[in-house]
RNA sequence: GGCGGCAUGGCCGAGUGGUGAGGCGCCGGACUGCAAAUCCGUUAACCCCGGUUCGAUUCCGGGUGCCGCCUCCA
C-alpha cells in the first residue's frame, strides 16, 4: 500500500511510502502575528492527513518549523520597542494555543530557524564552495541563481521572463534575480557570528537545512500554501539541490490553496481581512471548521464565511446524531458489518490518491444515509450496528472530530441519553417527567421541562426514550 | 505582460468518455400531547463556440470570466 500525492513539480501523482515510511515537512507560521484561518489550512489538513497515516500503519515523522527570525518579526519589535525575542514568544505561544484550540496535534519535531544557524552557515558555504553562492564583501551572501540550470521548475516561471520589481532590486547582487542567503545584521537587530561577520539568515536557507537536518532521507512530502511556490519554495529546491545534487530534497510537493473571502480576496495580513482562528473557534465550533476544510480538495481555494460555516456545522451533527443513535449497539448483522468494511474501503481509496478528503467525507455521509433508512424501515436495527459504530467512531477520531460519547443512565426503568454528564438530581427529575408523560400528565410533564430548561437543561423526547442536553 | 489554477444544480463541493458523488437549502413524508429535534424521500448541474468520438460535463483548440503567483504572504 502507497500513498500517491499529485507532486507541484512533475504534476503527476507520485507514490509515497511504499516502505512504510513517510517524511512530511510542512511550512510553518512566522510568528509575528496571531494565525488567521488562511494560515490554519495548513495544520489542520496535515494534522488529519499524519492522523489517518498512521491509522493506517505508515511510521509518520512530521516536522513543521516556526520561523522565528526574520523582518516581519523585527518590524513588529520596533513597532512595538520591545525585543524581537518577545514578539516570537509571545506569538509563538498564541500559534500553539490555537492549534489547541482546533484539537490539532503538534508535530514530531517543530524546529525552530533560529537553533539552525550553524547548519545553514554550512549549507551556505558548500553553496558558495559549489560556486552557487557569493559573499560580494559587505557581509550578506547571496544565490546565484544564473548557476542552477533548473531555476523557475518548480513554479514553472522561466527565469528571463520573470518581471522586474522593485523589490527584486540589484543592490550589490550580481543578478536582480539573486535572493538572500544571509543578510548583514543592522544594529540592535538579531544577530550571529559567521564567516561573513555578525548577520542573521535570509528565509527560504532555514527550511533547506532543517529538512535536511531532520528528514535525512528527503522529505517525502514538502507541504505548503500555493503563494509559497514561489519564491520560497523554489528557493528551498535550489539551495537543497545546489547544494548536494544527488541527494533528494523532496519527493512530492503538495500545495493547498488559499482561503478566500467571498468580497475580499485572499485573507492575508497584509490585506487586513484576517479573521482569528480563535474567533472562528467561538462562532463554529472546530468540528465545524474541520469539516469546512474536509469538505474541499486540499488543492483548492476555498471560501470562507459565516453561512457556509454554520453548514458545516450542521453537516456535522448530522454524523454525530447518526453515531449517537447506533452508539452501544450490542449486535452485528451481515448489513452492518458490509456497511463497516464499504466505509473503511472507501475512505481508504480516497486518501490514499491524493489524500482525497471531500470524497472520504461524502462516503461517510452515503453510508450514514443507508443506515438511516435501514433504521426508518426497522427501528428495531438500531441496535444492530456495532461494527459500523466502531468504524465510525475510528474514522471520525482520525480525521480529528470531537465525537461525543453518550452516556446512558437508567433510573426507574427510563432509559436516558447524555452527552455530559448532569448534576444530581436532575436525571431522577428526567424520569419522573418521562413517567408524567406516560401516564399523560402532560402538565407536570411541561412543569418539569420548563424547570430543568431554566437550569440549563434541555430535554427532547425521542421514541428511543428522552435525550438530555445542555441548551 | 508572463506563469499556473479554476469554471458543475438555489448555495458549498467531488468525480467520470456512456448507469445524475456528497453536504446545506427547498419541497413532500414519518415520528409527535405540546416543544424542539431527528429520520426518510424527492428536486436539481456540468461557462460559451468549434473539433475528436457511435457518444463529452469529462479529451483537444479557441473565447469569456474568476483566483493565485511573478523575490521574504499559509
Amino acid at each position: 500500500m502507497s500513498v500517491q500525492i499529485r507532486d507541484t513539480l512533475s504534476g503527476r501523482l507520485v507514490e509515497v511510502g511504499e516502505g512504510g515510511n513517510i517524511g512530511l515537512y510542512v511550512c510553518g507560521p512566522t510568528v509575528y502575528n496571531h494565525i488567521h484561518i488562511g494560515n490554519a489550512r495548513a495544520p489542520l489538513f496535515w494534522d488529519v492527513v499524519v492522523r489517518y497515516l498512521r491509522s493506517r500503519g505508515y511510521g509518520v515523522t512530521f516536522v513543521q518549523n516556526i520561523t522565528d527570525v526574520e523582518d516581519k518579526i523585527i518590524n513588529k519589535a520596533n513597532e512595538e520597542g520591545v525585543s524581537w525575542q518577545e514578539v516570537v514568544d509571545r506569538y509563538t505561544d498564541s500559534f500553539h494555543e490555537r492549534l489547541d484550540l482546533l484539537g490539532v496535534n503538534l508535530p514530531d519535531v517543530e524546529p525552530r530557524a533560529t537553533e539552525h544557524i550553524p547548519e545553514m552557515i554550512s549549507l551556505i558555504q558548500e553553496l558558495i564552495e559549489g560556486g552557487h553562492a557569493y559573499a560580494p564583501g559587505n557581509g550578506d551572501v547571496y544565490y546565484r541563481v544564473e548557476s542552477f540550470p533548473s531555476y523557475g521548475q518548480l513554479s514553472r516561471q522561466r527565469p528571463d521572463e520573470m518581471r522586474e520589481t522593485e523589490k527584486a532590486q540589484t543592490g550589490s547582487k550580481e543578478s536582480p534575480l539573486d535572493f538572500a542567503l544571509w543578510k548583514a545584521s543592522k544594529p540592535g537587530e538579531p544577530s550571529w557570528e559567521s564567516p561573513w561577520g555578525p548577520g542573521r539568515p535570509g528565509w527560504h536557507i532555514e527550511c533547506s537545512a532543517m529538512v535536511e537536518k531532520h528528514l535525512p532521507e528527503g522529505a517525502d512530502i514538502h507541504g505548503g500554501g500555493t503563494d509559497l511556490r514561489f519564491p520560497h519554495h523554489e528557493n528551498e529546491l535550489a539551495q537543497s539541490a545546489g547544494a548536494h545534487p544527488d541527494h533528494t530534497f523532496v519527493r512530492a510537493w503538495a500545495h493547498h490553496g488559499m482561503v478566500n473571502f467571498a468580497e475580499t480576496g485572499k485573507m492575508a495580513k497584509s490585506l487586513g481581512n484576517i479573521l482569528d482562528v480563535k474567533d472562528a473557534v467561538d462562532r463554529h465550533g472546530r468540528d465545524a471548521l474541520r469539516m469546512w476544510l474536509l469538505q474541499s480538495h486540499y488543492s483548492q481555494p476555498i471560501e470562507y464565511s459565516e453561512n457556509i460555516l454554520e453548514e458545516k456545522r450542521r453537516s456535522y451533527e448530522r454524523l454525530q446524531h447518526l453515531y449517537s443513535r447506533i452508539f452501544g449497539s450490542t449486535s452485528s448483522s451481515e448489513l452492518d458489518a458490509g456497511l463497516a468494511r464499504e466505509l473503511r474501503e472507501r475512505v481508504d481509496r480516497a486518501m490514499l490518491e491524493d489524500l482525497n478528503t471531500p470524497e472520504a467525507v461524502a462516503a461517510i455521509f452515503e453510508l450514514a444515509g443507508r443506515v438511516g433508512a435501514e433504521i426508518s424501515a426497522r427501528p428495531g436495527a438500531v441496535h444492530e450496528f456495532r461494527a459500523l459504530a466502531e468504524a465510525l467512531a475510528e474514522i471520525l477520531t482520525t480525521f480529528g472530530f470531537d465525537l461525543a460519547e453518550e452516556s446512558v443512565a437508567e433510573v426507574n426503568g427510563i432509559r436516558i441519553r447524555y452527552a455530559e454528564e448532569p448534576e444530581a438530581g436532575v436525571l431522577a427529575r428526567v424520569a419522573e417527567r418521562e413517567g408524567a408523560r406516560r401516564s399523560k400528565d402532560w402538565a407536570l410533564a411541561d412543569r418539569l421541562r420548563d424547570e430543568l430548561k431554566a437550569e440549563g437543561w434541555l430535554v427532547e423526547d425521542t421514541p428511543e426514550g428522552p435525550v438530555l442536553g445542555r441548551r
